[in-house]
DNA sequence: TGTTTTATAAAGTAAATACTTAATTAAAAA
DNA sequence: TTTTTAATTAAGTATTTACTTTATAAAACA
């Protein structure tokens, strides 16, 4: 994992950026800045920090740096929600490999209750 | 989106509280201080942040307090990245109809090239 | 009851974060 | 070539964060 995707994707207008560019492709830093309020500046501070967590990708054209989603970083997201998940249901396979094991042992006990009536 | 999901997890102590009670359900305040070298006071405050972001339930048992992870909330976080795959395929299934009508155009050109010879 | 265990709250601090303004870079246009 | 456009880097600042130590709470145990 991508050091700090998570520190990345902290900030809610980093989060921001991202959904407008999965929504719109490419954009150029300009178009970014004019969605909010804040100083051309401080987006940059941001992408740069969606650069360095690998969230995006930018490309040079004229003066303009053009951003977009990088698409295997979301996967890697997705991954850390997935891998949660399995450890979760690893454990309740086990639990539930427990549980069928004792409804066995009780099933058992009963038969041999039944047998010496 | 309880509010501050992603801050909660974009520190690297809180994700490994989570996967810790992924792995074992429920896990007292002091077994997860086990885990890391800082000062139960620190982990007390992590774990607060993690209740206030509803990522994971408590339950009071005589001076413990049992920790569990809440799943509904890591649902959260799926649907979060559910979404972002989504706007990017809404994206590009547009793009691919207008894919599919210039194709269609340069086929009734050729078409009609055809027709003319 | 007094002491220990388990945990949290409160107060203080160093480092990190998200902004600002000022300065710099580099391509395009006049 | 000078100016404009688009963006970044640098420097400074207020707030937030992640810790610490000290103090408090509440149940268990002697």
């Amino acid at each position: 994992m991508a050091s700090d995707i998570f520190s990345a994707l902290a900030d809610p207008t980093r989060r921001k950026i991202l959904e407008m560019l999965a929504d719109y492709d490419e954009l150029p830093a300009s178009e970014i800045h004019n969605q909010f309020q804040v100083s051309p500046q401080a987006i940059s501070q941001h992408l740069k920090i969606l650069r360095e967590a690998n969230l995006v990708h930018v490309e040079k054209r004229a003066q303009q740096r053009i951003y977009r989603i990088n698409t295997e970083a979301m996967v890697q997201l997705e991954q850390w929600s997935q891998s949660m998940r399995q450890r979760w249901s690893r454990r309740l396979d086990a639990l539930e490999a427990v549980l069928k094991a004792e409804m066995r042992k009780n099933a058992n006990a009963q038969n041999e209750q039944e047998e010496s009536e």
